[in-house]
DNA sequence: CAGGGAAGTT
DNA sequence: AACTTCC
């Protein structure tokens, strides 16, 4: 929690002054130092973003202890294998740690009670609870893990700020290098807000779903994660612009610079840096050499505090696996019974997880772009387009980290089983197939030792895309450079039309937008001025009763927009769409699109400044049948 | 590294 | 398809 004072003053004069300003530009701070060319990107409102980063408290046991209520008093971990991959804080009073063996732990813990972890379905569902609720005040939520969720606040900021005159409040928990009491929240009013309302969603988080939290609240993800770790269970912290050098250089290791994973720590250390100081200091074009310029860039932004990577909206998953890892396989009779268990289990989580509930409400919905779901319980009816397998041999010398995996598609009588919810006659049939791909990779006339065994579906696909040819639409898409244009948050739609690709999002975008949002409304149509996008399924967050929703019919980040296809395709042959000529597409790309949603407000909470007791207690009832919080009585067998 | 995911880049 | 990141 201490800092380095030696660092900070003497030689960071080029980004020094870049944060000098209280209410940096942040964008341009990046440029500064990354030497990007912001010309092409006319400077509209110069306001640094608010972003929030939430970290749940040891995710696996406190939903094992919401299941049972009777762990909370016992030292738990939750065990996957033989290890203990997290553990409660009674736990860790007497040692225990995250990844610890179950031998280590039991060790320095005899009454550590063990819970197994290796199914994740309760987790996952929490969750995407999680997720959800953050989504419900404001769709800017990207995922991390299952344990954590990034948010962009910035617009939720600006409408508060019109709203109140009033600056006479505090920062909301603590303020990195300072006591919080002694922060005017005035000189910084915009992270003071995002303080409270960091404040209100873990207290949302805690009330309605039952789980305690830490968030950071900074002016980008890369700080708002470093700092929402420093004080740590269920607390929240906040980052001041002053104190980014602070943040960034006590950080000793350059592994714990989010980004830099054990590959390219190890090729830092070849270069001779081990600390992020180092870092700081070394010449960006020695960098270039080891790890191309893009790359190296992004390196260097990173130690200074620099980082302008959007919080892009996770969206429904893109793909789905199971795995199973195991000692020693060697046999195909255990090979194709493991892989007919993993694929069974594959099937009925789509069903659950991604799956068309029926033909009527799902082609309805996905035409009109628009979900109203709770929780994410609402599908979209994605179907897998590829079946992947994938494994891991044992080897004396490479004996982790190797793995080696085959793809497939999924054939059209394959996929129809799965649709028509036929999931004996598909695990029946993806069996085959899998073992097929299983051969591409092992000979099983000769001797194998595997040690995991992966089945994951991917390529997701509502159906009206799926069955009406390949690639079509999406490779227009796909392929497009509107991928670059906006691959940033902080853009006006209107000065980008410099390219085909580019007027294609623009007149898709706006109309929506404009017939969506009420003008006057400063978050919402901030978010089309985002190019407000997600990164892949046409769900969309709508807030499940009070009234806030949301249209999305951007084109996403990575130019593929199923929603753009699925409303194409109700009209269009894709493969009469792609042989039409550029400008006819166009056309039918603007020709204006169905009625979206039309009243837009905000989430209770976020307009009533402090949230009471009673509120959140009432507000219970609205959790329907995946509440999970339980009232006490309800007492689960123990172990 | 482990474990069981998931996503993005090369 | 492999590699890298994150949790």
């Amino acid at each position: 929690m201490e800092k380095s004072e030696d660092q900070t003053d003497e030689d960071e004069t080029e980004w020094e002054s870049s944060f000098a300003d209280p209410v940096p530009f942040e964008a341009a701070g990046a440029a500064a130092v990354s030497g990007q060319n912001l010309s092409k990107t006319p400077t509209v409102a110069p306001t640094s973003r608010v972003i929030l980063h939430f970290d749940l408290d040891c995710f696996y046991a406190q939903v094992e202890m919401i299941r049972n209520p009777a762990l909370r008093e016992v030292p738990l971990g939750i065990q996957q294998k033989y290890i203990v991959v997290t553990c409660n804080y009674v736990a860790r009073q007497m040692g225990v740690t995250k990844l610890m063996s179950v031998v280590n732990a039991k060790e320095k813990c005899p009454q550590l009670v063990l819970v197994k972890g290796e199914d994740l379905t309760h987790y996952r569902e929490m969750s995407y609870k999680v997720t959800d609720l953050l989504m419900s005040y404001c769709p800017l939520v990207e995922r991390l893990g299952f344990d954590e969720n990034f948010m962009d606040i910035t617009g939720m900021i600006e409408k508060r700020l019109a709203e109140t005159s009033d600056c006479d409040f505090s920062f909301k928990g603590h303020v990195y290098g300072h006591v919080s009491a002694g922060v005017k929240a005035s000189d910084h009013p915009r992270l003071a807000l995002g303080s409270h309302i960091a404040a209100e969603l873990r207290e949302a988080i805690q009330c309605k779903l039952g789980l305690t939290g830490c968030a950071g609240i900074a002016t980008n993800k890369l700080l708002a994660k470093l700092v929402s770790g420093t004080f740590k269970p269920n607390q929240q912290t906040s980052l001041l612009p002053e104190n980014i050098g602070d943040i960034v250089g006590c950080l000793n290791s350059l592994r714990k610079v989010p980004g830099v994973g054990h590959q390219t720590a190890k090729k830092l250390q070849a270069l001779g840096l081990a600390t992020v100081k180092d870092l700081q200091h070394f010449p960006v074009n020695n960098l270039v050499k080891e790890f191309g310029g893009p790359t190296a860039q992004r390196l260097k932004s990173l130690v200074l505090g620099v980082d302008d990577s959007p919080v892009t909206p996770t969206g429904a998953p893109q793909s789905l696996s199971d795995e199973d890892s195991f000692k020693k396989m060697s046999s195909m009779k255990e090979v194709l019974e493991k892989i007919q268990e993993l694929l069974r289990s594959l099937v009925d989580r789509l069903e659950v997880e991604v799956e068309t509930c029926s033909e009527l409400m799902t082609e309805n919905m996905v035409s009109n772009s628009v979900f109203s779901f709770k929780s994410r319980m609402q599908k979209d009816g994605r179907q897998p387009q590829t079946l992947r397998l994938t494994i891991r041999r044992y080897t004396a010398t490479n004996k982790w980290f190797n793995r080696e995996s085959r793809q497939a598609p999924i054939p059209n009588h394959i996929a129809q089983k799965i649709a028509s919810g036929c999931k004996d006659d598909a695990v029946a049939q993806l069996g085959p197939l899998a073992m097929k791909l299983f051969h591409k990779m092992v000979d099983g006339s000769t001797s194998f030792h595997l040690t995991l065994i992966n089945v994951c579906f991917s390529n997701l696909q509502s159906r009206a895309a799926a069955s009406s040819g390949k690639a079509s639409i999406t490779s227009f898409f796909t392929h497009s450079n509107a991928t670059q244009a906006l691959s940033t948050q902080r853009q006006e739609p209107s000065s980008h039309s410099t390219n085909l690709q580019l007027s294609a999002c623009s007149t898709i975008t706006q109309p929506a937008s404009q017939k969506t949002f009420t003008t006057k409304d400063p978050f919402y149509s901030d978010l089309s001025l985002y190019g407000f996008s997600r990164k892949q399924s046409p769900l969309v967050a709508v807030e499940g009763s009070p009234h806030q929703k949301i249209a999305c019919s951007t084109v996403t980040h990575d130019g593929t927009d199923t929603t753009v296809t699925e409303q194409l395709l109700s009209n269009v042959d894709p493969e009469v769409f792609k042989l039409l000529p550029k400008e006819i597409q166009m056309e039918l790309l603007s020709s204006p699109s169905t009625d979206y949603a039309t009243s837009v407000s905000p989430a209770e909470l976020i307009n009533v400044p402090h949230t009471t007791e009673s509120k959140c207690t009432e507000s219970l009832k609205d959790v329907d049948h995946f509440n999970v919080v339980h009232k006490e009585g309800e007492k689960i067998g123990m172990f």
